[in-house]
DNA sequence: GACTTGCATTTTGGCGCCAATTTTTCTAGG
DNA sequence: CCTAGAAAAATTGGCGCCAAAATGCAAGTC
């Protein structure tokens, strides 16, 4: 191949990235759509590009295999997970059980002011990159806006779940999203945060629920699964 | 030491367990209370158990570390976690918000006069070891319950999630249970089934909530945490 | 006699090498 | 010209060795 100079020029002079670093780095380019589902991702190669050594990569792709945003196959490598169409809508079915009780935990914390104002930032920060049509930024600050209200919510596992499941919401996104229309629905985060800070709990819950349902029929999610060929019930 | 020959008696003498089984394996001696929280999990001696490498046990340990059931210190090892009173807050919460979804979701699945026997099956197999008072078998098959239903419900994500929680609760009720009363619940999950049966989806929801309520009230979670010395902020 | 300091042992963390499997390419045949 | 087979290259998986850090112990000192 003739692009190791490209490689030497990604990997980073003499900072030594961490372990985490790594991980961040790499769900970081999956949540921007800058790795498209399907992806390999070869040990040696992200080896060079952060600079390491291959056993630290090692160490990071099972965590996100973990977390199914990659796939890990036995003796042929890590590829960047491909949701079937059952996987998005599980995501789906899931996060329209989690969210409602997200925000309900939230008005019952109390003291939300400082709260709404930072929701109001990222809300104003969405405008702003939809604005100038960045896609990249809108689908990753889309899932910011839901991994920050469960982070506000005071459950960290609750929070730790929402993050997976928006990373895994980025995939499928990324796999099923219908051209015709921008993924991110106008200014429903908005309408969400207003609730919130009417105090009408009831209220926030069902626009979570709706701008889910939103989210999900704005996918292409009825394509046939990619042929699950069955060779041996085909020929039999 | 001179343990050495029980663990040469331990180890399998020609098995050699994959890294699944291994992780089962730790899983299941920790859900069956075998393994204490704050037990060290030494690298080489797990090694010298299991007949494996050393290498074999630096994956699984990582696999364990992320759904929070053993801690990873930095040049100290692993621990089998000690959820603090917080944690258990969380989890109980987070399994109220989940449990009646996964309820509701298997009722509307349709069909399941299969998975009703089977559920009354494992009712019957916990009615048996609480009268043989095996409480490592009561311990590990009221976790399983839950785990069940979860895979009943159609939902792979949400059974992992569930299976996630019903470990960590595991770890709870080994920390926090009351040496008073043992913490299985009667007839409990019982009554859920017959819910269930019944096709009464509200009455199935509102027993497993209270059941859950019942599970939590009967720890002790009043204790003081163990004193979270901050030393930067009390010397300053 | 108790505390501190320094050293030895144990354990984890990381790096490099070698074997196994897969994928690609080259060659021979139809 | 295309297809099937085999050899070669590349990549993953695993194992062992070596360095770094932490713990426990022992000796020295006040």
């Amino acid at each position: 191949m003739g692009d190791a100079s490209k490689k030497k020029a990604k990997a980073r002079r003499r900072a030594p990235p961490s372990e985490d670093a790594i991980y961040e780095r790499i769900l970081a380019a999956i949540f921007e759509h800058r790795l498209a589902p399907g992806t390999k991702l070869g040990e040696d190669r992200l080896a060079g590009i952060f600079g390491v050594s291959r056993a630290r990569i090692r160490h990071v792709l099972p965590r996100l295999a973990h977390e199914s945003v990659v796939r890990l196959e036995p003796n042929r490598g890590a590829f960047v997970a491909q949701p079937t169409v059952a996987d998005a809508r599980n995501v789906f079915d899931a996060r329209r059980l989690l969210e409602p009780g997200i925000v309900e935990r939230l008005v019952q914390r109390g003291e939300l002011r400082p709260m709404l104002v930072q929701l109001r930032q990222h809300v104003a920060s969405e405008r702003r990159a939809r604005a100038a049509n960045d896609t990249r930024a809108i689908v990753r600050m889309s899932g910011e806006f839901h991994m920050l209200l469960a982070e506000m919510a005071g459950n960290a596992l609750l929070a730790k779940i929402m993050r997976e499941l928006a990373s895994l919401t980025c995939l499928i996104i990324a796999l099923y999203d219908k051209p015709s229309v921008p993924s991110c629905l106008g200014e429903e985060h908005g309408d969400i945060v207003d609730a919130l800070a009417a105090g009408d709990a009831a209220r926030a819950t069902k626009l979570m629920v709706h701008h889910l349902n939103h989210v999900e029929k704005n996918l292409d999610l009825s394509v046939a699964e990619p042929a699950p060929v069955d060779l041996e019930s085909a020929l039999a």
